[in-house]
DNA sequence: AGATGTCTGTAACAATATTGCATTATTCTG
DNA sequence: CAGAATAATGCAATATTGTTACAGACATCT
C-alpha cells in the first residue's frame, strides 16, 4: 500500500524544497539546459506550494519588490520547466505544478488533485497504463499522450474536516 | 476487438445526428431538463463534427443571420448540456464534444483525441479504472472526478496519411 | 573583442470564461 | 385565464488565460 502519497503536513518543507532544487540542478545539467535564477526562482514558487498555480498565480508570488513578471515570461519559463519534467502542467485546471517523483517519461504516472487542499500528488499507475494500452491498441489508435488526472480528496483532509494546507 | 471506435469516414452522418438527436430528447425527459429550440442547435453543432469544439467557434458555427450568441450563453448552454451528459468537456483543449455513448456516469469511460483528424471518441475502460481505484484507495484518496483523454492518430488517419475528417 | 545563440523585457493583443442585471418565455397555482 | 413564480435568454462589461512581434541583455565560444 502506497499510503498516503501526498506529503505530510507536518513534513520539513524548507528542505523538502532544497533538495528537490538539488534535483533539477542535477537533472539540467543532464539535459543541457541552463536552469537560470529566474527559472530555478519560478520552480521554487511551483515547490513551495505542493499545490497546482495557474501562470498568474506565479506571477503574483513571484514579484518581489515592485517588479511584476510579464505573463510571456513566466508562460516562456513554464515551458522550460515543463519540457524538463521539473513541472506539470494540470490540464483540468490550466495550472502548473513541480515534479516530486523520480519518473522519467509521464508513462505510467496518474496526477491525484485534492479539492480540499487543492494540493497535488503523482503516483505510480502501471496498471492503469496497461489496460489502456489495451484499449488503444484494439482500436488502432496511436497514442502519444495521456492525461490521467483525477479529483477527489486526500487522506488528510478526510481526516481533518479543515484542509491539509 | 473494439475495432475502430471513431465513426467511419462513410458513416450516415445526417441520421447519425438526428438519432442522437432523439436519444437526447428522451434523456431530457427523463432528467426533467428543457432541451430548447437554442440548446438542440447548439448539441446540433456539436453533433455535426464529431470533434471537440471550443465555445467561441460554436458561436461561429452557430450565427445563422447576422446574429452572434453572446459567449455567456454558449456557456450556459454547455452546462445544461454537460450536466445532462448529452455533451462532455475535454479538458485538455477547453472545449466540448457530444455524447455518443450510452453510457451513465463518465465512469469507465476514457476519451480518445485524435491530433490528425480532431475528432473524439469515447471507449469503455472498465480495466483502466479498475486500477486506478486501487491506486487511489489504498492511499486513502476519496474519487469525486476522473479525468482520463488520451491524444494520438485514430485509425483512419494512421491509413490515409490524409486527416480522415 | 566580436560573432552567435539563448534568455529576458516590453507592449499589444487574442482567446477563453465570468459577473451582474434586464428581459422574455414557460410553468404553476388559484 | 390572470397573476405569480421560475426558468431561459439577452446584453454589456470585465476578468482570466495565453500568444505574437520585436528589441535589448547576457552568456558562450572562438
Amino acid at each position: 500500500m502506497p499510503d498516503n502519497l501526498f506529503p505530510r503536513p507536518e513534513h520539513d518543507h524548507g528542505s523538502c524544497i532544497e533538495h528537490a532544487i538539488g534535483r533539477a540542478h542535477e537533472i539540467c545539467a543532464e539535459k543541457s539546459v541552463r536552469l537560470t535564477a529566474l527559472r530555478e526562482s519560478v520552480l521554487r514558487v511551483l515547490l513551495s506550494s505542493h499545490k497546482a498555480l495557474g501562470a498568474y498565480e506565479i506571477i503574483e508570488r513571484l514579484q518581489t519588490d515592485g517588479r511584476r513578471l510579464a505573463p510571456i515570461s513566466v508562460y516562456r519559463i513554464i515551458d522550460v520547466l515543463l519540457s524538463a519534467g521539473l513541472a506539470h502542467r494540470l490540464e483540468s485546471k490550466n495550472a502548473f505544478f513541480a515534479c516530486l517523483s523520480e519518473h522519467d517519461s509521464a508513462n505510467s504516472m496518474l496526477v491525484l488533485v485534492c479539492d480540499g487542499c487543492y494540493r497535488v500528488a503523482e503516483a505510480e499507475a502501471p496498471d492503469a497504463w496497461g489496460a489502456i494500452k489495451s484499449v488503444t491498441q484494439s482500436s488502432g489508435f496511436a497514442v502519444t499522450e495521456t492525461i490521467l488526472e483525477i479529483q477527489g480528496t486526500c487522506a488528510d483532509c478526510r481526516k481533518t474536516t479543515r484542509p491539509a494546507a
